[in-house]
DNA sequence: TTGAAAGCGCTAACAC
DNA sequence: GTGTTAGCGCTTTCAA
């Protein structure tokens, strides 16, 4: 039993002809009041909803945007979450007709191999737009490829948005706070992240009017153990930070907790951030503040761009969009000052 | 500048007509092998590839499977991996020349909106089969709809294969090892889930047989420093837990600090399982056992039924279909006998 | 084994 | 403002 009911029957419905109905669900201005009224109520009474697929084909439009993704490495943990710009995407398309469609690219695919694939991908779906997400982004092969088709290509980083450093701006805040004994933890899933990140940090307490007499680096932690036994390396003796930057949620949450055990009150006397946010540092006793890119957000937006390039009549040109922050400072209570004293 | 080249393309250069084309790209077997080739050579030659709207107008299939799910409430955690399931649903459908479509349904939106909207995509997009995700699955309206519009609908769980329960799975495990003290800390991110393990927990020890005499039960684990505070509570008496379930990996990861910080070798002296894996379980050490359900294997297998049903002709009656095992051990070295005494 | 004809449901380009 | 005419690229049905 197909969906059997088409254009053509909301047409007789209404007593108009199909390009009427065209019309209607097409926001053409060129439609009476009266017959864009019978047509609606048409289209309710009957249930109506246009193919997609008829449409992609008469129209040249699919409403389809396509996302690029490399897929992990195996028994290594995805880069991005996934789960999150699924969630944020479908929200923002399906909210003005659109659909996702999601292309995997295998991890460390040949440039030839991967062009190939995307080829056929865009054969067979025809999107009207595609999103490369990182690493993918920097692929020069598949711009071409989507340049010489004519599909409009978006990455979570718009021109004239560069993507942030969470390493760098988090030192640069903590700096601002006047900490000159900043610690960092690193922990990313992704390795060249950390490497990222730590650039990130060293430059900014490298910079002259930084002060900062001491780095405190731990390149990595690893188990729960070697955390707390970092931590407590560090806030014990006297010359200790006055504030940490970790990589992962679950290292500033054990370093909270060295930190309560030994009488350090956070933020008064140690302030935390960690470069990934979590529901479980909101809820820790003080909330832990996190710097993170907000990539469900970037997406989204990159997704919006897109739609509003295709939507868009030679009448009313694409209005600038609203780029969202580059960064995203969750502020919660673990910042403050740096102590006068250490 | 569209895709431009069509069937009509090949058929010329093949020197056939565009049935032939068609023929061989659907596996007829009535292609002359001459034929074949020389088709085949052409769609090389071109880099043909059938485009999916006309091939979902003409022929009524869509090649398309629509995933239904229910977002998260604002502010809570997705209770499904959904980029695992992403990962795994992709890779399984576009090698089958399939492609997935998600369609997110507002938390606690009514029956008859979700109804509403599924079937205005159902409309549209003409998905040859659906997936029902938890909870979406035990949705009657969803189901009679899919049904009445004679779309196939899997669920994770196929007719015959009901969900496992981790927590009775996990405590039965661990008795049939000899132990009679079995803790239990809960956590999970959904409610429903934790009351689900709990459950099963109590009735695995309330059997005649258990020999159970005493239960070690947490409801929540909230913060590290409780978590940490409770296994202590927990290990350090003389009569302890010899084995502990843990809703989530990193309660488990510290449960494992406290022991080794108290002498208690794991698993000699205790026995540690997650129900939940994570990189991070395996990392450890030593590496700490997970009992879970495997979401992506089970949406992959929904996936493979679907498209096994679409595909199979009459001549071929689909063969009965691998499941994969409702619940996964991750055996790692933290399980063993209970020790003689205690 | 192959080909010709007739659509699938919709929109673009024109008339009126 | 509205209707008419042609397709979009493929598969189905039928005939050869």
């Amino acid at each position: 039993m197909r969906q059997g009911i088409t254009i053509e029957d909301v047409a007789k419905a209404a007593a108009v002809s199909r390009q009427t109905v065209s019309r209607v669900i097409n926001r053409s201005p060129r439609v009476s009041p009266e017959a864009r009224a019978r047509v609606e109520q048409a289209i309710a009474d009957l249930g109506w909803v246009p193919s997609l697929a008829a449409r992609s084909m008469a129209g040249g439009r699919s409403r389809l945007l396509l996302v690029v993704f490399e897929g992990p490495p195996p028994g290594s943990e995805p880069a991005l979450p996934l789960g999150d710009l699924l969630l944020a995407g479908t929200a923002t398309c399906s909210a003005q007709g659109y659909r996702l469609l999601f292309e995997q690219l295998a991890p460390g695919l040949s440039p030839a191999a991967a062009t190939a694939q995307l080829a056929a991908t865009l054969g067979a779906a025809q999107p009207d737009g595609a999103i490369l997400l990182p690493p993918a982004d920097r692929a020069r092969p598949l711009r071409d490829l989507l340049e010489s088709r004519g599909i409009a290509c978006e990455t979570l980083h718009a021109a004239g948005h560069p993507p942030g450093n969470p390493g760098e701006a988090a030192a640069q805040h903590l700096l601002a706070l006047g900490h000159r004994q900043i610690g960092f933890i690193a922990g990313a899933p992704d390795p060249a992240r950390t490497r990222d990140n730590l650039a990130g940090y060293r430059r900014v307490l490298a910079q002259k009017d930084s002060r900062a007499h001491r780095h405190f680096v731990a390149e990595t932690a690893t188990d729960l153990a070697a955390t707390l036994e970092l931590a407590r390396s560090w806030l014990v003796p006297t010359i200790r930070p006055t504030a940490i930057i970790a990589e992962r949620a679950a290292t500033a949450l054990a370093v909270l907790h060295v930190a309560r055990s030994l009488k350090l009150a956070v933020p008064r006397d140690l302030s935390l951030i960690a470069l990934e946010d979590d529901p479980a540092l909101a809820g820790s006793q003080p909330p832990l503040a996190a710097l993170h890119e907000p990539a469900a957000a970037l997406f989204s937006a990159a997704c919006e761009r897109l739609i509003a390039a295709r939507e868009a009549t030679p009448a009313s040109p694409p209005e600038p969009p609203v780029m969202p922050l580059t960064l995203e400072l969750a502020e919660r209570a673990s910042l403050a000052r740096a102590p006068r004293t250490i």
